[in-house]
DNA sequence: TCCGTTACGGTTGAC
DNA sequence: TAGTCAACCGTAACG
């Protein structure tokens, strides 16, 4: 069944499938490839009333009780995934998992809801809690958290696009000019040539096969490069190592040249997706993400005008992709998004937060976080304890940003395991951020609504 | 009951 | 411009 729901001046479409109690489908269930034991009753051992199951959009209405079809949008139902004109035109719609919560199949969850699992753990609270809490299934939880432990960052990967290539024109000159200074040079010997000489490093150094490919397709017989080798030449391309690209992890969403930045209708020019590098390496550490801004800083600071400059749908979140990697060149890679945050969402200071730790650049534009879990948005979004606490709550900017359903609060703190407080305040955090500001949590103010 | 793992369908963007 | 590819995503279920 698709449900529409009409949250403000966007129409979702959500399925609704298992929440209310249904039995999951043999083979047809969300996740895994069918297997042969019964499925599970959904809701095992959620420890959820069904109320609560259900999405805050819908919980407490009459349409909750009404979303018991099976024909909504799903993963596994054809219809879920709509045509992008079809998108277009109905904006998009998320789906709503076992626990109830909204998701958009194929999309991160948004950075609040990342940052909020974080900071639940890190305030001791179990992750099938926090799965609970935040109707986000455990899975989920326990990647993030693992992938939060490991590499500091609340952030998914990149997504899309394709591994940068290293076979730049200046690696090839250089190898070319390796092989014509030593005719009987090894492939292996260029490549070691390429690293002593800093011309590429360990990240963006070509293979030897690459290596060898390209000297036997690129440069050819060295003697005389016809002008089908000189053809065959790269197209010119941005020197940009690869390990330049990943090395700054948040670079500005505005690419240097200008060109084919992810753009957004209604968005001014530069706001669509904020490149959050892919994990070659990682640079998921919280050393490259310190300081800068976030989108809920930003939502904050768009809290203001929210609805109006930036577009709804939902393809607009804050997809972290690697298509608007920027050169960074010159330029920190922590500072400059952060500078150019500050020109993308202009806020006031007041609204800077610590959150930078955890989430990096604004991914998630502020209106798209409301157009896909708006309803939500209330519903996933607790306001978390100041993180870190001097700098004030990145989550909570003047208390207008990240809204908060106050039943979730509630929840929330039930969720709180006081016996296990002690001991998870021993607990090494992932990070350095200092948890423990749970009384915090209470201490925010607490939107009356979040629609 | 909890949680790590994994298959799956989906999204994304470079090529 | 459309298709392909390979990365990522979150879910759901297994074990």
């Amino acid at each position: 069944m698709k449900f529409t729901l009409d949250l403000g001046s966007r129409t979702w479409r959500v399925s609704w499938e298992r929440a209310a109690g249904e039995v999951a489908r043999g083979g047809a269930r969300g996740g895994g490839s069918p297997r042969l034991s019964s499925p599970r009753p959904s809701l095992r051992g959620s420890g959820l009333p069904l109320a609560l199951a259900l999405p805050l959009c819908l919980s407490g209405s009459r349409d909750a009780q009404a979303l018991t079809d099976r024909g909504g949008p799903s993963p596994r139902r054809p219809g879920a995934r709509q045509p992008a004109g079809q998108r277009t035109m109905e904006q998009t719609y998320g789906e709503v998992n076992q626990l109830g919560g909204v998701f958009v199949n194929g999309r991160p969850l948004p950075n609040a809801i990342r940052l909020r699992i974080v900071e639940l753990a890190q305030l001791g609270i179990r992750p099938c809690d926090i799965s609970r809490q935040l109707r986000v299934s455990h899975g989920c939880v326990s990647k993030i958290l693992a992938r939060y432990n490991e590499t500091g960052s609340i952030l998914p990967g990149a997504i899309g696009g394709s591994k940068p290539r290293v076979t730049t024109p200046n690696v090839v000159k250089h190898i070319r000019d390796y092989k014509q200074g030593d005719p009987g040079i090894f492939a292996w010997e260029i490549r070691d040539r390429l690293l002593a000489d800093g011309v590429c490093d360990k990240y963006n150094v070509p293979s030897v096969s690459s290596i060898s490919r390209i000297l036997r397709n690129k440069i050819g017989s060295l003697a005389q490069p016809g002008p089908f080798e000189a053809s065959k030449q790269a197209p010119p391309q941005p020197a940009l190592p690869y390990n330049h690209i990943y090395q700054y992890p948040y670079p500005s969403p505005v690419s240097p040249t200008g060109t084919k930045m992810g753009s957004h209708p209604g968005v001014s020019g530069s706001t669509g997706h904020v490149s959050i590098p892919r994990s070659w390496p990682s640079a998921h550490s919280v050393s490259n993400i310190l300081g800068i801004r976030t989108f809920m800083e930003q939502t904050g600071a768009l809290a203001g005008s929210e609805g109006t400059a930036y577009s709804h749908k939902m393809e607009d979140w804050a997809s972290v992709n690697r298509t608007t990697f920027p050169a960074t060149q010159a330029v920190n890679g922590l500072e400059k998004p952060a500078l150019e945050a500050d020109i993308k969402y202009p806020q006031s200071a007041a609204s800077l937060s610590g959150v930078g730790s955890f989430v990096p650049a604004c991914t998630y534009p502020a209106s798209n976080q409301h157009g896909v879990y708006s309803a939500s948005g209330g519903a996933y979004l607790a306001p978390g304890p100041p993180w870190p606490p001097a700098q004030g709550h990145p989550l909570a900017p003047s208390g207008a940003s990240v809204a908060m359903h106050s039943g979730e609060l509630a929840a929330a703190m039930t969720f709180k395991h006081p016996s296990r407080e002690a001991a998870d305040q021993k607990r090494p955090s992932p990070g350095t951020k200092a948890s423990g500001a749970l009384g915090s949590f209470q201490g925010l103010p607490i939107p009356a609504s979040t629609a």
